[in-house]
DNA sequence: CCATATCATGTTTACGTGAACATGCAACAA
DNA sequence: TTGTTGCATGTTCACGTAAACATGATATGG
């Protein structure tokens, strides 16, 4: 049992621990008020050099940090972008995050990330609980409008919010790369090599770069009078890609595969290893993405390579634009992407490379 | 319903965006003071059933949400963790953030990303700025401890820390995949197969990880008498397991490859296959990681699973209950791996698959 | 010379919350 | 009855910061 102490010492001595050096021991140490710590923290311009130099000193004396939780109250600004997203599991939204972190951290700004654990809408709701609890200026959604629809979902009214793999342009600002400029590259490198029909292996329809890749290679087929073959339907798992790809090695007429992500070009690809066929002499396969690995599968992949970078880039300063106009915007940006050819395809019974 | 609005309408309308219903709203509605809705609010026992109804019911009508901001700066607990590390760019630091991503929320913490833009000593300081400028009830670093101690680096005294991917076990809590284990699990397979010697491409020395993967790789050979060929040291990309593979399989006596992750396992593969030579017919090899894709190569690729999400969920829990029980601990957790046996290995002069 | 503008700096206050302490009422024992 | 106990609820205050306002000193113009 704990007797309380007469002296505070002990509580003291415990709660140091998180006991932080505030401005008000900054300024008594410089000999100033509170206000002109302030002042020279925030970099404000109205303070005279001498004492400048006598807080910044005092500052660095003490180990000055400013504490945010109190800013944040203060000012209503955290300094802190929420992402919400479905799990890291896809190479798109794992090159996104990454891509956004970089950028806010670039700009000041901390990123906090809201997972969602299952795609189910109670599940989407409860990260919107969550954003709303978190202090952030502003969020990142990387899921798909459609389901921000179909939840009964409040966004925080006024909070700024950039939306990736949308089509919500009309209501949100969206920054997202150009997947159907994307899908058009590779179903045209296909055609351009003699091939006269192209098969698709798609992504989940719940995601819209998915259909949006998918309604491309329609009507890029369609445009050169082709008729599109049914489409084949997976979840960019490998394992979808290899299953789906089976039913189509058998079939001699395929000869070219536009797969919409990687990972499922990658299974489909053994499929037809499997199959004893030739890549690319017998069949050419498209991925999308271009991952790290891609380069290095058997054969290297030809794909379409994805500018992350930029479209985390565009996303946080879309934000932080939002965030200091305050004022909400719409409209979207699109981020073109380049076909990085290497061996997996090659003209209609041309020669591997 | 609306308590009539006074002169300052215009103002209020604007500020009204940033503007959220707080405590002193609920209370009024509900007709009790302040302090009784922070008791409902924070789950004290202490309030009467007819009151606490009353009170959710106003909060339900105003849709309230408490203040972080404010919470944090009175109790000084801001329910976010703060993950430190490299870029999204290894499996493992991928994965590793995922599954603490998700602990987290489920502990009802907030992850905040603190990413170092490129690894040099002064970005790595500058991450610790950035924490020590956030409000964090702890931190995960992601980060070989011996960049820690060579940089000029203070963590903030009292922060609860654990740590992955070190040895400082002596002196921080480390969760972390039982790299040991793991390299021994891979090599032994491969000598198991009757394969008289393993190579062995392995990650950056400055990884905790792979100088511990390469150590048991080592030990392993020394184990069963063979005397360890010279090390290749790779940085993890498939572009390295690919050149470095390169000076190995034009000798035939090299049957046998423990690659440290499976971006280089599979680099390596892409060199066997150039060189004309079969998997696992002629060279077997295995992998480290288990990425979603390595059951996708050509061939499968026999690898090491690491359980992230175990590691994850311990990091978390043990994060907390330094943070709970206010005290530092140390020691380290290791979390067992498990070889998957696919078909990039065999007997030695054994048939594929 | 004084009036006034200018600028550095200090003082007061509020942001929303929750701990500590105060109050008031009901049940109960003496 | 009266004091005592226990419990629901209210009041006060401080967390660290920064905006708004106040002050006092110096420079400038007529």
């Amino acid at each position: 049992m704990n007797p309380p102490t007469d002296s505070s010492d002990a509580l003291r001595a415990r709660k140091s621990i998180e006991r932080s050096v505030s401005m008000a021991d900054v300024a008594k140490l410089a000999g100033v008020s509170g206000q002109t710590v302030s002042r020279v923290a925030n970099g404000h311009s109205n303070v005279d050099a001498t004492t400048r130099d006598r807080v910044l000193d005092a500052m660095k004396t003490l180990g000055y940090r400013p504490n945010v939780a109190a800013r944040a109250l203060r000012t209503g600004r955290s300094g802190s972008i929420g992402v919400i997203m479905f799990s890291l599991s896809t190479f798109g939204n794992r090159k996104t995050l990454d891509a956004i972190a970089m950028a806010a951290a670039d700009e000041g700004y901390a990123t906090t990330l809201i997972p969602i654990l299952h795609p189910s809408q109670g599940a989407v709701s409860d990260a919107f609980v969550r954003l709303s609890e978190q202090a952030v200026d502003g969020v990142v959604i990387v899921i798909e409008a459609h389901v921000l629809d179909s939840a009964e979902i409040v966004l925080p009214a006024g909070l700024p919010v950039v939306i990736v793999d949308s089509d919500a342009g009309e209501r949100y600002t969206v920054v997202d790369t150009d997947q159907y400029q994307g899908a058009q590259l590779a179903t045209q490198h296909l055609l351009d090599l003699g091939h006269p029909q192209v098969w698709h292996i798609s992504g989940p329809p719940s995601s819209f770069s998915a259909a949006r890749r998918t309604q491309s290679w329609r009507a890029t087929l369609e445009a050169a009078n082709i008729v599109p073959p049914p489409v084949l339907i997976g979840d960019w798992s490998t394992t979808s890609g290899y299953e789906l790809a089976q039913s189509l090695v058998a079939r001699p007429e395929v000869t070219a595969i536009f797969a919409a992500n990687d990972q499922m070009a990658l299974g489909a690809m053994m499929a037809i290893h499997e199959a004893g066929r030739e890549i690319p002499a017998s069949i050419s396969v498209v991925g999308f993405d271009d991952t790290e690995e891609s380069g290095a599968f058997w054969p290297p992949l030809t794909t379409i390579h994805q500018d992350f970078v930029a479209v985390g880039r565009l996303c946080i300063d879309k934000l932080i634009a939002e965030i200091v106009g305050g004022h909400d915007t719409t409209g979207t940006t699109l981020v073109a992407t380049r076909l990085v050819a290497r061996s997996s395809t090659a003209p209609l019974g041309g020669t591997p490379h």
